[in-house]
DNA sequence: TCTGTCAATGACCCTCGGTCATTTTCGCGC
DNA sequence: GCGCGAAAATGACCGAGGGTCATTGACAGA
């Protein structure tokens, strides 16, 4: 499958790159039409026929690029996903030496400003783990993360001292559970979000990065003060 | 349909309310082997066929008592939900005068112990959202959740000075951003739970109450300095 | 015993994720 | 420009599972 050196895999070359550029533009444009669903609507609601609709494809065409709907869904986050990793892995590099808590807390909050899209499918991941993904799937998509978990909080291991050996991942998953919270609060479950803008309460306006860096520093500080 | 005060409904009355009793306990019965069930597995893998066998009834009737796979859920949760708000009132209640707010966050993280069936509910709450619920089955929930948000948040803003009017409500919303979160972490969706027994990264066992504790004196503390 | 009411039943329907035999596209040698 | 073979695309079809409804059964009251 994998191209090797032969004389022949050689000059079919340049056809089969063509080819295979054209799948991943057909893959992208997928994952492009499929986000657009998901931001508008509910996991539930996003059918494979209409993501091959807006994607003029042939359902059973979207199939041949993604085995399933929790597939596509898990690609599609993973993108985003290890688009942002990469984001924050910028920012914790510029400069070198220790930083505060609060710097990184700073930092983390600031890598997520506008992911509006990375934060509502993360969101939407507890959704889509309840289906019944495939342990193929789902330890496809783990090993992915972990990967990205490693090298993320190893970066974080280096700015802050009080972190030992893997605690970076510790505590980037729990940064996973503070944005979820966040987003639900802010605005993801229709009830929630009923209940938020009622008008004999006090609306809950979150200020997703300032409570974030503030939920951040207390984590880190907390860590610190072991 | 509610009984009136004519002499013919009087008279119908014993064998009325013994049906309506066979009824309520059917009603129970069914929510109970439900529980059993979305304790055990995901939400998705809890068929409504298996609540009826495991109800030993049939699946049509089921429906008599539920119209839809998410009304029986909300109606779980409801039920767990409004006993447990009981306790913290009944915990709040005892006593008079103002409390601190480290003394409230223990109290509240103190009236969720052994509440794991709830807990796990609420977890699952986003992912029954996230199916079709209809408005309508939505808004009765609503409408009953925000009874007792103001009851239960009424009593807070009694024992902490600094809450204004509505607050008690939006602290509870907050409460229940941190109890999902903090489950998420500890044990729900199976990627996260794979994660999070990983050998090389250390194990991140969750102290559920004394977490929540912590999370809830910040966050209280945070409102009274504003 | 007859009758009217209401609960219970399970065969049936519909939607939607997923499959696969068939058709279409396209690079290539002649 | 014309077949040829392989890969991609198609859409009719399948099965699972939530939800429905005409029929059956149980039972209180006359």
């Amino acid at each position: 499958m994998v191209s090797n050196g032969t004389a022949k895999a050689k000059r079919a070359l340049p056809l089969r790159a063509r080819r295979d550029e054209d799948k991943e533009a057909r893959r992208r444009l997928i994952l492009q039409e499929a986000l657009g669903l998901y931001t508008a609507t509910s996991y539930a609601e996003v059918k494979m026929a209409d993501v091959a609709e807006r994607s003029r494809l042939a359902k059973g065409t979207v199939f041949l690029y993604f085995p399933t709907k929790e597939a596509l869904f898990l690609a599609l986050l993973e993108a985003l996903l290890f688009a942002w990793f990469e984001k924050l892995e910028g920012l914790l590099s510029s400069g070198a030496g220790r930083w505060t808590g609060e710097r990184v807390a700073r930092t983390v909050a600031e890598s997520l400003e506008g992911q509006e899209p990375l934060t509502r499918l993360l969101a939407l991941l507890q959704t889509v783990l309840e289906q019944n993904v495939t342990p193929a799937q789902a330890r496809g998509f783990k090993e992915r993360l972990l990967e990205a978990l490693g090298r993320t909080g190893a970066l974080l291991e280096e700015r802050l001292a009080f972190l030992g050996p893997g605690e970076g991942g510790r505590f980037l998953l729990h940064l996973h559970a503070l944005v979820t919270g966040l987003r639900q609060m802010a605005d993801v479950a229709p009830v929630t979000r009923e209940v938020l803008e009622l008008p004999h309460m006090a609306p809950l306006r979150v200020d997703f990065t300032r409570e974030l860096t503030e939920a951040l520093t207390t984590l880190l500080r907390g860590l610190e003060a072991r």
